[in-house]
RNA sequence: GGGGUCGUAGUUAAGUCGGUUAUAACGCCGGCCUGUCACGCCGGAGGCCGCGGGUUCGAGUCCCGUCGACCCCGCCA
């Protein structure tokens, strides 16, 4: 016999599937939603039913309602139902005590089938089963939604998104919207192209920040800006980055940095603890990029634990190490990381390491290992001991311990310790994962200097501030001047980053010649921003907060793809929609467009 | 652009040194069952071993290529 799907007809809910309790009880309701689950026992069928809110268990009994009954037969997982029928509480000892709902049951009078469904591919009951590869739940987006840890994820991102408006509202801020097409810049990443059909050969680009609107508003006036804002970057892709993704972006006027520090720890201490339900320390603390890359070897330092980098420069580059001497000769330098107690780390363990630390371009990693009978290490004799009395005592470095030091230039030797940290403080459970370490840090150098092009590009953007001090430094010394720019950074995580911006049309200009931008090109790149600061811009400054990788912090979400809901794969593709796919070659001659072969 | 992990019923996995009919669990289908809640019991169906080529008497297994998912480096002002 086959199946017959109903009408709603004037059916309406009355309650949803995670409302009814036991207050209900003798009251007659009408729910509707997804049947997750159906048991069958040849005389009742209980059947979980399962909408956004939660699931309810319905019975059908014979006794009942025969027809309803019959009808439950032929449901199966994922068909959608409404029932009518009264809420009663569940017998004694047969209350399920792991749902909210566990105390009622709805006993049907009457049955609607809405829709049948396929057998889904995989099970929306999260109990069921392992993981289901990604590539399947990619492919089937809107069943992956349907199962609970992703609609917790976006539950909870509808609220952050809510909470954040409430707070910048409440804190006086505008919500404006800024273009989606707009004008390519070459700074940055990559851009995402659009082609203009009215102006073939021309292209739009998408925005990778609104960067340059916020400030235009700035100097419109609209002081005290915010929106919540999607972004684009066509750049390879991490399990923390998308093509596409959502900032929380924020401009001010007439401020100093300590007065936008204030509001923006003040929007994390609002969030937070209504997600997670923890306290947030204010004031966060504040480090300095050099203090932070010197203790951490990371611009984003981890600190829920210690374990921090200690310079070995000194007594190791007086040793009788060829490769330590070598490295200072060459004007590098040694630093060392003090693995507490892990002095029997195996050579099979410490090969590994080696291993992982060659990836960020670290030739080596030298350990030495604290012992009763002295230091064990393939390069003890070439240290005597008023050295090995120095290096214990700045690296606290005793008995028990493991000791491991990477020489060579202060980024790379910077760079591969500071991660070898974070990978060993994982491996090794030093972390406490339910501490939430906010902090600041503070003047990022301006420029970072690119040796392949042999000029100096923006750290951060073309249009951030130098700290006034080091004004000075743009003629003598541009790669010492720091810039008025800073980085929220929670557990080891940049969560956000903004600056001071260049308000003077002067000193924005003085920039561009410094980047390599000739006045023609800054004139065609950039002429409306240097139009507009000479038109009264006030001081201003911003911040944008990668709303994305917030979420993933507070779900504990080890992919971005899940806090996002319809995310794209490491290839940027769709695989719901199979997005991008090719175009109809009309639309390519209405736009200009030949493909090369 | 580069390095790595993975790809076997719908799903998750096993598959030895290359050997005869590719296993299991869950799911699915049929039957039984009035208190289950990841129900239970009995029975059944279900495979392009990602794809293409090669080696071999013989390939899920070895080799080459290719496609796809994921992680990382480069890249991401």
């Amino acid at each position: 016999m086959t199946l017959t799907i109903e009408h709603l007809g004037q059916w309406q809910r009355t309650h949803n599937c995670g409302s009814l309790t036991r207050e209900h009880t003798g009251e007659k309701v009408l729910i509707m939603g997804w049947v997750l689950r159906r048991r069958d026992h040849g005389g009742l069928i209980f059947v979980d039913l399962r909408d956004r809110w939660g699931i309810t268990q319905v019975v059908f009994n014979p006794e009942r309602d025969s027809g309803s009954h019959q009808k439950a037969e032929d449901l199966r997982s994922e068909y959608v139902i409404a029932v009518r029928g009264e809420v009663i509480g569940r017998p004694q000892g047969m209350v399920n005590r792991e749902l909210p709902t566990g105390e009622i049951e709805v006993l049907v009078d009457d049955l609607r089938i809405l829709n049948s469904s396929l057998t889904p591919p995989f099970a929306i009951d999260e109990r069921e089963g392992p993981e289901v590869a990604e590539n399947v739940r990619l492919k089937y987006r809107y069943l992956d939604l349907r199962r609970q840890s992703l609609r917790d994820n976006m539950v909870l991102r509808s609220l952050v998104s809510k909470w954040v408006r409430d707070y910048f509202y409440s804190e006086g801020f505008l919500e404006i919207e800024t273009p989606f097409l707009t004008k390519s810049t070459p700074e940055g990443a990559r851009d995402y192209l659009v082609p203009s059909r009215v102006s073939p050969g021309r292209f739009y680009a998408l925005p990778q920040s609104p960067q340059l609107f916020k400030q235009l508003l700035m100097v419109s006036g609209y002081d005290r800006y915010f929106q919540i804002v999607h972004c684009f970057r066509d750049e390879d892709l991490r399990a923390d980055r998308q093509p596409e993704f959502t900032q929380i972006d924020v401009e001010m006027s007439f401020i100093t940095r300590d007065c936008l520090f204030g509001l923006m720890e003040g929007l994390m201490a609002d969030i937070f603890p209504r997600a997670l339900g923890i306290d947030v320390q204010r004031p966060f603390p504040r480090l300095t990029y050099s203090e932070s890359m010197a203790r951490f070897g990371l611009d984003r330092p981890d600190t829920r634990f210690a374990m921090e980098l200690v310079d070995l420069t000194g007594p190791l580059g007086r040793s009788d190490a060829r490769l330590f001497v070598d490295t200072v000769d060459g004007g590098g330098v040694i630093k060392g990381l003090n693995v507490k107690g892990q002095e029997s780390m195996s050579r099979r363990e410490l090969d590994d390491l080696t291993e992982f630390v060659s990836i960020y371009g670290a030739r080596g990693l030298a350990w030495f290992k604290g012992a009763q009978d002295g230091w064990k290490s393939p390069l003890a004799k070439y240290i005597d001991d008023d050295l090995r009395g120095e290096i214990a005592q700045a690296a606290d470095f005793s008995d028990g311990d493991l000791l491991l030091v990477i020489a060579g230039s202060e980024d790379l030797v910077n760079e591969s310790l500071g991660q070898l940290r974070v990978h060993l403080a994982q491996r090794l459970g030093l972390i406490p994962e339910d501490q939430y370490h906010f902090l600041w840090v503070v003047d990022f150098p301006l420029f970072e200097y690119d040796k392949d092009a042999g000029r100096f590009n923006s750290m951060h953007h073309p249009f951030t501030s130098p700290l006034e001090e080091d004004i000075p430094l743009l003629a003598t010394d541009p790669g010492k001047v720091r810039a008025r720019a800073y980085d929220m950074v929670l557990n080891g995580a940049e969560i956000g980053g903004g600056s001071i911006r260049i308000h003077r049309e002067d000193v924005q200009s003085r920039i561009f010649k410094l980047l390599n931008i000739g006045p023609e090109e800054a004139r065609e790149k950039f002429g409306f921003l240097l139009d507009a600061l000479q038109y009264g811009a006030p001081p201003h400054g911003g911040i944008a907060f990668g709303l994305d990788r917030i979420l993933m912090i507070l779900t504990g979400a080890e992919s971005i793809r899940d806090v996002i809901p319809f995310p794209k794969t490491q290839r940027a593709t769709c695989l719901l929609t199979d997005a991008p796919s090719p175009v109809d070659p009309d639309q390519l001659v209405e736009l200009g467009i030949r493909l090369r072969k």
